[in-house]
DNA sequence: TAATACCCGACTAAATTACTTGGTTTTATA
DNA sequence: TATAAAACCAAGTAATTTAGTCGGGTATTA
């Protein structure tokens, strides 16, 4: 389990989702646009992530991506490790070349440490985030600006 | 909160040192030797977590580095933060330059997160991992090493 | 006084990250 | 049926980070 700004990028991605895509599927533009994320670095990012059976998508004009499961099904670590493709961490995959029997010593701990940040990460879900006290108020503003959002996508666009 | 090798390569020395160093310090040589990290690196390393007070150093033959404080009060959280010098994750840093209010709203959740993981990772101190089953029996065939580990270590030398 | 080992800064190769470019399909809709 | 919106795809690339090297120091002690 590595924890780097590309698996942040997955998650506000997939939170994006989680918040505006409650009836049409959501295209990657508007998610650029609202995320300030690069469109083909999301699209490489979504690619893994409908690889790894957490969104699905909808092609043609309309079309976007959905998230595969109901929010409270879809958990933090699941999304990180969609886009982060495991490392096997250590140098000594299996057994064999580990020098003395100490050098794996350490590595059984980190890996073993880093399994249980991966247990605390899959307790977490896209559900218990969007239901986060910060995260309401800022909706409630999106939704205030929700009657000229389409106006300002478009002008955005020239 | 960052979770990077370079934090797996500061764990791994500070346990490693918090295995060998009851009685004398431990020097930069013994670990880089034992854990297969290079000694010019290690030593950065160290700079950064004798800065963040977590080691002192002996200077001299003989000398090498000591945990600053007891194992069971230093957590894994302090060696990471130590070696990564936090990263500040929000281009957004305080107001003013996010765009709609929707950035901040990931940008926020995303450091709750990590703020989260931190605070799990400040509950792990370095007793408990080196009390753990799988470190016990490695650091046994360590000790059973020990009789002839000096002549491996002016062997290793040559 | 010489060996040990910390200390320090600059440089470098390799890897990773974030992004770009330039396409091709698919499909709703005008 | 033409068009445009969107997912899909692959290759390349600039920037950053990582891990390591090199070449000097300086303090301590056998």
């Amino acid at each position: 389990m590595k924890l780097t700004t590309r698996g942040r990028y997955a998650v506000t991605a997939m939170l994006d989702l989680a918040i505006h895509g409650d009836d049409r599927p959501v295209s990657l533009a508007d998610i650029s646009g609202r995320q300030e994320i690069s469109l083909s670095y999301l699209e490489q990012l979504f690619a893994k992530l409908r690889r790894g059976a957490l969104v699905t998508s909808v092609r043609g004009p309309g079309g976007g991506y959905r998230l595969a499961r109901a929010r409270p099904q879809i958990f933090v670590a699941e999304i990180i490790d969609a886009v982060d493709e495991s490392v096997d961490a250590t140098n000594c995959s299996g057994k064999g070349n580990c020098h003395h029997g100490e050098v794996c010593l350490t590595h059984h701990l980190w890996q073993d440490l880093s399994e249980q940040i991966h247990g605390f990460l899959s307790q977490i879900s896209l559900a218990e985030l969007v239901d986060r006290r910060d995260v309401q108020s800022a909706v409630s503003q999106q939704s205030a600006r929700g009657s000229r959002s389409l106006q300002n996508l478009i002008a955005q666009q020239l």
